[in-house]
DNA sequence: ATTGCTTCCTGAGCGC
DNA sequence: TGCGCTCAGGAAGCAA
C-alpha cells in the first residue's frame, strides 16, 4: 500500500513519538511477522535511536546497534499509543516499550515483515536498492545511464526498485502523466530531455504528496491512523477522465493496473 | 541479464 | 442476503 511518501509520513510520525523509548518486549500474534537475526534477546534491543527511510523500508535504529527493518506491503500499518488501549483488527505484533506505550503492527492481507538485525550485518534487499527517489543520487545522468541499456517500458522500469527506491502505482501513474509520457514507451527510446522531465517531476510530486501527509485510497493510515490528503491532487490513478476530455485509459502492465491519456501521454 | 507472469493473503465492491 | 468473481499503494520467485 504505502510508497515513498506515506512511508516518510509514517517515519517522520515515529521519531516524533518512540525516539528515546526503551523496548522491553515484541508481542508476534501471527506466525512468520518479525524475523529476530541478531541471536540477541529482545530485552537487549536498548532505547530507540533513530528511524530512516530507504525506498520503502523503515529502518528503526537502537542504542545497542540493532536494526529493526519494517516492510508494510500493501496494507501494512503501524499505530502508535501510549496505553496498550486498542485492539486493531488483523494485528500481526505489538512492540513494547518500557513507559507503557505501544507500538502496533497491524496488516490485513500479511505480506509485510518485521526483520531485526545487527547493524553491521549486510541485508541483501536493501543492498540491492537503486538510489532513493529523492536522493541527489536519483539524477538525470542516472537515470539516462540506466534507461539506454532497457527495453522494458518506461512504466514498470520506474517500479522497479532496484532502479529507484521508493515509488509504486500510484506516483509513477502521476508522474507519467505531469511528464506528458506514455507508460508503453520504451525506456531507450527516451531522450535526455524527457529523462531530465521524470526526475525533476518525481521529485516535485514526491515532495508535494509528503506535504500533505500522503494519499489514503483505502488502506494507508499515519501512526494516529490519520488519512492523507495527497489523493486530492491525483490526475490520472483511478480517474474516469482527463482533465482534457478524453477518457482515461486502463490497461495492465506486468500485472499492474496503468492508468494514463492517451491524447496527453505519448 | 532482463522481462513479465504467478503467487503470497484477506477483504471490499460489484453483478446476479 | 449471499454467492462468485475481480480487484487492491508490493515484490519475491520463477520460467522463458
Amino acid at each position: 500500500m504505502p510508497e515513498l511518501p506515506e512511508v516518510q509520513t509514517i517515519v517522520n510520525g515515529l521519531k516524533d513519538k518512540i525516539i528515546g523509548k526503551e523496548i522491553i518486549g515484541i508481542d508476534e500474534f501471527r506466525n512468520n511477522t518479525v524475523h529476530n537475526k541478531t541471536g540477541r534477546k529482545i530485552s537487549e534491543f536498548g532505547k530507540i535511536k533513530n528511524i530512516n527511510r530507504i525506498g520503502k523500508y523503515i529502518i528503526i535504529s537502537t542504542s545497542s546497534d540493532i536494526k529493526l527493518v519494517v516492510h508494510l506491503r500493501m496494507t501494512g500499518k503501524l499505530i502508535f499509543k501510549e496505553n496498550a488501549n486498542i485492539n486493531p483488527a488483523h494485528l500481526r505484533a505489538q512492540f513494547n516499550f518500557q513507559d507503557g506505550s505501544v507500538l502496533y503492527f497491524d496488516d490485513t492481507r500479511n505480506f509485510g515483515f518485521v526483520n531485526i538485525y545487527k547493524k553491521t550485518q549486510s541485508v541483501d534487499y536493501l543492498r540491492k536498492l537503486g538510489p532513493d527517489a529523492l536522493s541527489c543520487k536519483f539524477s538525470e545522468e542516472y537515470l539516462n545511464n540506466v534507461i539506454q541499456k532497457r527495453k522494458a517500458p518506461i512504466k514498470n522500469l520506474l517500479l522497479n526498485q532496484s532502479v529507484v527506491a521508493g515509488l509504486g502505482n500510484i506516483y509513477v501513474a502521476e508522474i507519467l502523466y505531469r511528464a506528458k509520457l506514455s507508460p508503453m514507451r520504451k525506456s531507450y527510446k527516451l531522450n535526455f530531455e524527457e529523462v531530465q522531465r521524470i526526475v525533476e517531476i518525481t521529485k516535485k510530486v514526491l515532495k508535494k504528496a509528503i506535504k500533505h501527509n500522503g494519499t489514503t485510497i483505502s488502506d494507508y493510515r499515519n501512526i494516529d491512523e490519520k488519512s492523507g490528503e495527497f489523493q486530492n491532487f491525483l490526475r490520472i490513478y483511478g480517474k474516469l477522465k482527463c482533465s482534457c476530455g478524453e477518457d482515461v485509459n486502463k490497461v495492465k502492465q506486468a500485472g499492474r493496473t496503468t492508468y494514463f491519456c492517451p491524447q496527453c501521454q505519448t
